[in-house]
Formats: C-alpha cells, structure tokens, sequence
DNA sequence: GTGGGATAGATAACATGTTATCTAAAAATG
DNA sequence: CATTTTTAGATAACATGTTATCTATCCCAC
C-alpha cells in the first residue's frame, strides 16, 4: 500500500463476478440524482424553516384540504409513523389542524390554517422559480420525458 | 376503492397560482421510482439483517477495499454523520476494520473482514438476480436509457 | 518554527425512515 | 347480535438524514 493513493479506484470496470459498479446501479443513480435536485431548493427550505418533508406536507395539504391523513402518507411519499411524529408538531406549531370525522371517529381530515396558508403563499412562488430553473437547465422537454420514464418504470414493477 | 386523485383534464395549471401537481414534481417521482425499486430488496435485505445503507457500504468497501472514510461517504451517498455511526456499528459487528493511516492520522482505511466478505458472497448473487429481474420487467434498454438521462441531469444541474 | 487556515472524522441535537406493535373504531361474518 | 377481521392512526425502538459544531491533525505562508 503506497501511501498516498488518491481517490483514483481501480478504473470503470470492475472485476467479473462482482456486483454491477456501484454506481451504475438503479437505486444509487435515483439517491443522487434526487441529492442534486433537492440542494436546489434546500436554502429556499432553510430559510423558511422548513424541512423538505414538512413543506411536502403544506404542499399536499394545500392542494387537497380535507384530506386524511391515510392519503396524505401515500400522497406525500411519507410513512404513517413519519406523518404522525410530523402532523403533531405542524399542527402545535400553528400550520395546520386535524379534526376527527363525523361518523368515522378513527378518521382525521387535515386543513392549513391562516397561518399555513400564509406560509405556502410566501414560499410557493420561490419554490415555481427553482423547479423553473431546474428545467431551464435540464431542459424542459428532457425533463418531462425523464418524469414519464420513471413512471412508466414504477407501472411496469409495481 | 382508491381515494383517486381530481380527474380533471385540467392539468397542472388548474388553479393560477398553484404549483404543478405534486405527483407530476421531479423530486416526488425520483421518491417514489427509488420507492418502488427498494421495495424489490427489502425481503433479501431483512433477511440478512442489513439495511439498505449497510448493504451500500459493504458493497463499496468489496469493491474498494482501503477506500477512506471520505471517499466512502461520497461513494455511498451517505453524510459523514450518519457513515460515523454506521461504521462504528459495522466494525463492532464484526463486518469491517478501521485502520489509521500512517503519514496522516485523521484518517482511517477501511477493509472488510472475512466475516465482511462473507456476507458479501452470500447476498451478492440474490442480489443480482433481484436486479436482474427489475431489468427485465422494465426492459433492459430502457433501463440503461433512464440511468443514462439521470446522470445527464446530474452533470447538468451540478 | 509558529500561527492560521484547511481537512478528516466524530459528536450533538433534532427530524425523519423503518418495522413492529398497540388501540380504538368500523366492517364483515357467523 | 356477538365474534372476528379489518382499518385508521398512534407509539415504541432503533437506524439514518441533516445541520452545526468540535477535535485533532495536516498544510502552508510567514
């Protein structure tokens, strides 16, 4: 072992034998990609306090005021235990409420209140300019057509 | 029945001043494709006793064995933080070994253990045939389509 | 040499991810 | 109806994600 050796690893192709390169494999190439995309919007997040999983969750609820919070987990992409842990502190926190359902008592429907409406009203338009930006660089026809291969691959395994 | 989304042919646009729908946003579909693909390990996955990231890294170590904590971290996709701990568990486990490096103290090399290696030839080839099955039920073309536009938007969004 | 910055890694603190389990209420079944 | 099963959501326990900070070492200009 030579002292010294840079980051340079064995070269593209890996031994027969062994796993595909690491980072020509499906799963890695959808983290980082989606690493890349996220640091766009991170400060904008940062600056607002929230944290991408908590704006998803305004972002939906905005959208679909009512809805519960089943739908809200597959909407969102966001486990129960997540969205439960999540909706608590939302909802201490002001920006949104949960009220039992008439006729259904395990059922809660979700709502912004003034003040989570207030906050997707401040922070939609900067988050339209970044995804703006994104498909700006990519390119917009790119873009689209990447966003219809990864669903038509989640039909297809599904 | 599913909760099903507004089927207005309206489109993404419906409301001035919305973002786009949610399930149409790049992130959330990168989320849910990544979802999806995970879903297909899962049971080799916890029938070893590793998670997704404990499988990443003892992949990248078989490898590159020697590869540094840094390098590591870049390589897995995972934050220094969180590769910490894992590492520390890994090695109490008995799975890898960390060894200062002569000439730089801060660093540390890491290698698998025969145990570490062991693991490795067990999951490896269930592993493959999983990916190879995913290959095959998207097609294999336009698998190597897909990761080949992810790493285009990569380059071009860094 | 020495002080100041840069780098490798660890730790803290908090949020979320993941699996398993729990409770209560609704639905289905007999 | 009573029993069972299913469903909605919460909680527990542990692993990881994220940002900020800390320590120790290395590097470099002076």
């Amino acid at each position: 072992m030579d002292k010294d050796t840079p980051k340079t690893e064995a070269g593209p192709k890996a031994e027969a034998g062994q796993l595909r390169r690491f980072e020509e494999a499906l799963p890695i190439a959808l983290l980082r990609t989606r690493e890349v995309v996220m640091a766009k919007f991170r400060p904008h997040l940062a600056e607002h306090g929230m944290t991408e999983q908590q704006w998803r969750v305004v972002r939906v609820v905005q959208q679909r005021p009512g809805i519960d919070a089943t739908a809200l987990s597959e909407a969102c992409c966001i486990l129960m235990p997540s969205l439960s842990r999540m909706l608590k502190n939302l909802e201490k926190d002001g920006f949104l409420t949960r009220t039992k359902v008439e006729g259904d008592m395990r059922r809660q429907v979700i709502a912004l209140t003034q003040q989570g409406n207030d906050l997707f009203a401040k922070m939609a338009p900067q988050s339209e300019a970044i995804y703006a930006q994104i498909e700006e660089e990519f390119g917009k026809t790119e873009m689209a057509a990447l966003i219809d291969q990864l669903q038509t691959l989640r039909r297809n395994l599904k």
